[in-house]
DNA sequence: GCTACGATTCGATGTACGTCAAACAATTGA
DNA sequence: TCAATTGTTTGACGTACATCGAATCGTAGC
């Protein structure tokens, strides 16, 4: 059965560890692609995507992070994970951020 | 003579580089103390508005990290420093962010 | 049950960063 | 010229973090 994974509440969204997570390129560049795609997306599919040189752990632990800071919620389905990005919480808390940070381009 | 200290130019402004510096609660207390002052403001008035419990080395560093960013431009003016937010370069080259991470408060 | 597969966790490693005390530099005023 | 003031740089220390290989976990299909 699908369950999702374990995320902040808009509450208790802190703007230091968000934009910590936003800092790094990699996490960057798969909030980027994931931003973009607007539809839910499987995760070897938008690491593949997001084209990062990265080791499957390394992905792995770049994708808890974003889901950790709230930017984004995860589903698992069978062995897959599907990830989205959490819109409308983060412009409840952080209006425009997204747009900020990922939009150009 | 007053002199403005090194920045970068709005071309070579670096995401990563402004999100590493925005990331730190200190850093972003600064931040937020001088987005809100509108005036220029002497670097040693805005510590003590921000009031962090950091030594002078230390937030000198923060000074430095901001302005290498080309988030603030400093000038120098006799033995004090002023500082401003480069609103118009932020604004030219990432709409919105200062507003998303500096105006909710 | 057993095997293959997708994804995470564990352990280790190197590097970057925040912090401070001490030393240094630059300016002001006597 | 000297001393006080203001801010920066240096050097050191501890912690946090990105990264990977190997081991592990959970699911799908036989």
């Amino acid at each position: 059965m699908p369950r999702t994974l374990p995320e902040p509440s808009v509450d208790s969204f802190d703007l230091t560890v968000i934009l910590s997570a936003l800092a790094d390129p990699g996490r960057r560049a798969l909030m980027t692609a994931l931003y973009h795609s607007q539809e839910p997306i499987d995760c070897s599919v938008l690491a593949d995507k997001a084209d990062l040189g990265l080791s499957n752990p390394t992905i792995s632990h770049h994708y808890r992070v974003l889901r950790e800071a709230g930017l984004t919620r995860t589903i698992t389905e069978g062995r897959q994970r599907i990830v989205r990005v959490r819109r409308d919480d983060m412009e409840k808390r952080f209006p425009g951020l997204l747009q900020a940070v990922l939009g150009s381009r």
